[in-house]
DNA sequence: GTGAAAGCGCTAACAA
DNA sequence: TTGTTAGCGCTTTCAC
């Protein structure tokens, strides 16, 4: 790898100035035809890149998007393992047997949102930068990220709020799902709250469901927050008494669901319904409800929330709202593209529809 | 926004020299303690964050690692709508009755393969772009991208061969799956042929099975390329007449899977085992073999590959080859940095192991 | 239509 | 331990 060529060096070699040379890849058009094709003929033949960090420096201007998300601290385990090279590759045989029937996690959320600002920003003709906070260096990571990018689009919780608003008020930034913050930073979210209300009076009206129970995730998560009082608005709506906490908290796992629908099954007597907060401690509590031989829906109707597709897959399967994952994405890419564009714009709220699937684990098949 | 603040700024507020406060961000310790306070004092109370774009000039890395994608173009269709904004939110009701059971297509290898690049970008200290391609700007994007990057990981299939050879003259390069290009460039991929081969000799020596029908992905995929290999081995080394040519093609989608699944069962004389190239397709196959009131695995084995998470909640589970995806994006990643930390070093070719799942789709539950 | 020249904000010698 | 000073490679006026 020798020394990696310049504009200087396509100049040099096409017999023009570094003007020009820029020119042809920023207004092609204001460069005469004959120039030009010399100029991209050096370009090629030298094998010129121009350096994005000194057009960034030039322009003022990256043309990157930053995408950050908080953690997925599970995906840490065993990152440590190293390679054997020239392995010549193997083939083991496994018998499953079942059992495990795990999907991956709540980062599913990760690949659809990632999806959809992915496909927006190819549009509007940025790249994307993807950033991932891990415990301590979360921080680091963000700044770092933000020095580096026209604007910044985060998930709501994986930075403090203190520090959105200050690096706010030197670079745009929009957060994804959870709260508004105040009303100086762009924001996109779901109806979190209006499709659980409507899930839950669909349960109460059309299925005169009138006992429940409710999974929730974890404490301080807005987006559990808001399908909470989603639940609680269904009651009181209808002039039924709601309950002033959840029965039991799953923390958003399946596990954390298999455990609430242990409790809820040993009970003497069974609610008709389990609401929970997200799919993955739904398909839990059906877990739960299996091993003790209890039918589902027949005995206890399960709903969940998110739309995953192993609640597609399951067996009953899942009634759940639906959230537009790659809208979601594909919204804030749009969002921080207008501010970019017209940076005197208001600070805008954006919230996508849900839509509530209803499904076997609620309605008999 | 008022002017952004730059090292000239945090100087002069700190009453430093910009050098100094250079130094507090890329050397703390060779900077008094007391000094280095003050600077931080300063660059809190101006919100100052150095400049990506400048640093990586001066100092000739950037810091990032590209990850290129070829595109998804199922993506694009219906991208361009437009959003309300302040719209209220709202929830709509859907009776799903079952039926479209077809999940993500086969960009999980997507999500997973960058799941395990960031990963593993982060510990080594480097933040990850994505990039995909996307018809005719995807060479366009791709040199933008590598005008950014330290170095470029490339997904075999996203950009022609040449493309990347010649780049990868400017710049480290990491090819992921696909055939390794010559010795020159380094390479991450899995053992498809041996996983097929294993799979397939599993199948005849275990199974007694002697008629296999061989479902073929995309014509030009290295990939597929390689599974059919391994099936034809897996016969000739047992003494069996292999194929010339696979039975079908199914262009790696459930439907193309349920095409070939259809035109089998409408024969005459069912094949005892159909070995499809990836899941999707055997997937679409035993859709094929419900809908013709075939038993599998009675009637017929069916297996994929991949490892997706639909085969193993499908009915009957499917058995597969397992791709470690997310080992795949680490690998790449840590292959990258290896040769950035030093460049005289030669190529390598990493290979990486795969698994056979036997699952009911060719075992009696 | 093209060139000259002044930065963009930072790092890294080299001096002090 | 800190400051001075060249650039890094490009964009962008402003002349010509």
């Amino acid at each position: 790898m020798t020394r990696v060529p310049t504009v200087y060096d396509v100049a040099t070699h096409a017999g023009v100035s570094i003007a020009t040379v820029s020119r042809v890849f920023r207004q092609p058009d204001t460069v005469k035809e004959a120039t030009r094709e010399r100029v991209l003929a050096s370009v090629d033949a030298l094998g010129y890149v121009p350096s994005g960090a000194a057009r960034g420096l030039a322009a003022r201007r990256t043309g990157v998007i930053g995408l950050f998300f908080p953690g997925l601290d599970a995906m840490d385990a065993d990152a440590g393992r190293r390679l054997d090279e020239g392995d010549d590759g193997a083939a083991t045989i496994v018998r499953d047997v079942g059992g495990s029937v795990d999907t991956r996690g709540g980062d599913l959320y990760f690949d659809e949102v990632l999806r959809g600002s992915e496909v927006e920003a190819w549009r509007s003709g940025f790249v994307l930068m993807v950033g991932v906070g891990r415990g301590a260096t979360a921080h680091e990571t963000f700044v770092d990220m933000a020095g580096r990018v026209d604007g910044i689009i985060v998930l709501a919780g994986s930075v403090p709020e203190d520090e959105i608003g200050r690096l706010a008020r030197r670079l745009p930034v929009v957060v994804m799902a959870g709260r508004r913050h105040g009303d100086e930073v762009d924001h996109v979210s779901v109806s979190n709250a209006e499709g659980m209300r409507a899930l839950v009076g669909h349960l109460i009206d059309d299925l005169g469901v009138h006992e429940l129970a409710y999974v929730a995730g974890s404490i301080g998560s807005p987006d559990d927050d808001e399908r909470w009082q989603g639940f609680r608005e269904a009651l009181t709506e209808r002039g039924l008494p709601a309950p002033d906490a959840p029965d039991h908290r799953g923390e958003f796992t399946r596990e954390g669901g298999r455990r609430a629908g242990r409790e809820l099954v040993s009970r003497d007597r069974l609610p008709r319904a389990v609401v929970c907060a997200n799919d993955q401690m739904a398909l839990g509590v059906i877990d739960a409800a299996r091993i003790g031989g209890v039918d589902v829906p027949g005995e206890l109707i399960v709903t969940g929330f998110d739309g995953i597709d192993a609640g597609r897959l399951s067996t009953p399967r899942l009634t759940t709202v639906e959230q537009p994952m790659e809208e979601v994405g594909r919204a804030a890419v749009q969002t921080l593209v207008r501010r970019l564009t017209d940076p005197e714009r208001p600070a805008a709220s954006v919230r996508l529809p849900v839509r509530v699937y209803l499904r076997e684990s609620s309605e008999p098949a």
